[in-house]
DNA sequence: CCAGATGATTCCTC
DNA sequence: GAGGAATCATCTGG
C-alpha cells in the first residue's frame, strides 16, 4: 500500500505516454468507493481516473490485436499505478483465498508406486544392475530340482530379455524425466512471467510444479506398470520353461521300477529310501514322491499292461538275488519281503508274483504241472506256500493283486 | 500328426 | 502332510 502513495502524480513516468495514447473517456471511474484510499484530493481524482484506465484497458485487451496487446502489456508494466495495483490484487488474492486453490498438502507417496518400485527393484529393472530377479527366478529353478542342463540356456535368454526390458525402461524413464524437467521449466517461466502483470506468488510456482508433478507421476505410474506386467510375463514364460516336463533318464526309470517291483507289496518307499532313490536318478526327493504316486495309481488301475514290466523286473531281481548279489536299490529285498508278499497279494505261478528265490525256482519247474503242483515246485524250500494258502489261487489270475 | 506315455499339478480325503 | 484320483501339459515313437 505505502507503493500507492509513492505512486502519485509523476506526470513524466515512462508509461504514460503509452497510456495515453489509448486513453479512453473514463465513464467507469468513480462508483463511489476509494479503494486507494485517495479521496478528497486532486491527486486522489487522479489515481482514481487511472485505475480507472487501467481496469479499461485490461478489460478490453482480448479485444485487441495481439501487437496491440503486447504495447499495452508493455504500458501497463510501465504504468506508475502497477506496483500498487499489484500489491492490492495480491491482497484481494489473499483474503479470497483464490491463492489456496490446489493448495492440498503434499500427498504421502503413492502406494501403488511404491509396489511397483519394489517389484521392479526385486526383478532386477530399477536398481543396480545385477540380474537380482533373474538370479533369484534361477535359484529358485534350482532350488525345486529338475533342472536340466540346457537349463542354462534359458537362463541366459531370460537374462538377455530382462536386460532388454531394462534397457527400454531406463531409455523411456528418462525420456520422462527429461519432458517433465522440461515442461515444468517452462510452466515456471511462464509463471514467472506472468508475475509480473498478476499476482503470482513463488509459493504458487511451487504448487503448480507438484501439480505438474503429479500429473507426470501417473504416466510414471503406467510406465512402470507395463514394465512390471513385461517382467511378469517374461518371468511367467520362464517358470513355464522351467515346468516343462522332461522325462528321466533310461537309467533313473530302471531304478524306480527295480524298487517299485521289488516293494510292490508294499511300493510306499520312507523318507530314507526316497531320498536314496533321488540320489541315484539324480532327481528331488518330490520327483520320487511323484513318480512313485504316479506308478501306484496307474499300475492299479491297469496291472494287465504292467504285467510283462513286472515280469521283467522280478526276474532282474530274482538273477541279482541268485548270484547273491543284493541289488543296491533294493536293500530289502530279503526274505522279510517275501513274507510281505505272501500277505499281500495272491499267489499264481507267474515268475512276476513271485520272490527272487522262487522265481529261480519256477524257471527250472515245468509247465505241465497242475497249478498246485508249479506252487509246490515254485516254493520249494520257503515259506511261501504256507503263507498264500490261506488265499485261493486262482489259475487265470496270472498277476499280481494289492489287496 | 496323433495316440499313448509320463512327469507335474490340483483337489480331496484321511 | 501323505497319498489317491483326476487332470493337464509335454514328450515320444510310429
Amino acid at each position: 500500500m505505502e507503493q500507492k502513495l509513492n505512486a502519485k502524480g509523476n506526470p513524466g513516468h515512462p508509461g504514460m505516454h503509452a497510456l495515453n495514447t489509448v486513453h479512453q473517456p473514463s465513464q467507469h471511474r468513480s462508483d463511489g468507493g476509494d479503494p486507494a484510499g485517495l479521496e478528497g484530493s486532486e491527486n486522489g481524482h487522479e489515481s482514481r481516473r487511472d485505475i480507472g484506465d487501467i481496469l479499461q484497458q485490461i478489460m478490453t485487451i482480448t479485444d485487441q490485436s495481439l501487437d496491440e496487446a503486447q504495447a499495452k502489456k508493455h504500458a501497463l508494466n510501465c504504468h506508475r499505478m502497477k506496483p500498487a495495483l499489484f500489491s492490492v490484487l495480491c491482497e484481494i488474492k489473499e483474503k479470497t483465498g483464490l491463492s489456496m486453490r490446489n493448495a492440498q498438502e503434499e500427498e504421502p507417496q503413492d502406494p501403488q508406486l511404491v509396489r511397483l518400485d519394489n517389484m521392479l527393484l526385486a526383478e532386477g529393472v530399477a536398481g543396480p544392475e545385477k540380474g537380482g530377479g533373474a538370479a533369484a527366478a534361477v535359484s529358485a529353478a534350482t532350488s525345486s530340482g529338475g533342472m536340466s542342463p540346457d537349463s542354462s540356456l534359458e537362463h541366459s535368454d531370460y537374462k538377455s530379455k530382462l536386460s532388454q526390458i531394462r534397457s527400454i525402461y531406463h531409455t523411456e524413464l528418462e525420456k520422462y524425466e527429461q519432458a517433465c524437467t522440461e515442461f515444468t521449466t517452462h510452466v515456471m517461466n511462464l509463471l514467472r512471467e506472468q508475475s509480473r502483470t498478476r499476482p503470482v506468488t513463488p509459493r504458487e510456482i511451487e504448487r503448480m510444479v507438484a501439480i505438474i508433478h503429479r500429473k507426470f507421476s501417473s504416466i510414471q505410474t503406467q510406465l512402470k506398470q507395463s514394465t512390471c506386467e513385461a517382467v511378469m510375463i517374461l518371468r511367467s514364460r520362464f517358470l513355464d520353461a522351467r515346468r516343462k516336463r522332461r522325462n528321466f533318464s533310461k537309467q533313473a526309470t530302471e531304478v524306480l521300477n527295480e524298487y517299485f517291483y521289488s516293494h510292490l507289496s508294499n511300493p510306499y518307499p520312507s523318507e530314507e529310501a526316497k531320498e536314496e532313490l533321488a540320489k541315484q536318478c539324480g532327481i528331488t526327493i518330490s520327483q520320487v514322491s511323484n513318480w512313485f504316486g504316479n506308478k501306484r495309481i496307474r499300475y492299479k488301475k491297469n496291472i494287465s499292461k504292467f504285467q510283462e514290466e513286472a515280469n521283467l523286473y522280478a526276474m532282474k531281481t530274482a538273477l541279482g538275488a541268485r548270484q547273491g548279489d543284493d541289488s543296491p536299490h533294493t536293500p530289502n529285498s530279503t526274505g522279510t519281503i517275501c513274507k510281505r508278499r505272501c500277505c499281500g497279494f495272491h499267489f499264481s505261478v507267474t515268475q512276476s508274483s513271485l520272490h527272487p528265490v522262487c522265481v529261480g525256482n519256477l524257471i527250472s519247474c515245468t509247465s505241465e504241472l497242475t497249478v498246485e503242483a508249479q506252487v509246490s515246485e515254485v516254493h520249494k524250500g520257503c515259506s511261501h506256500t504256507r503263507a498264500v494258502a490261506p488265499r485261493p489261487i486262482a489259475p487265470e489270475a496270472c498277476i499280481l493283486e494289492l489287496v
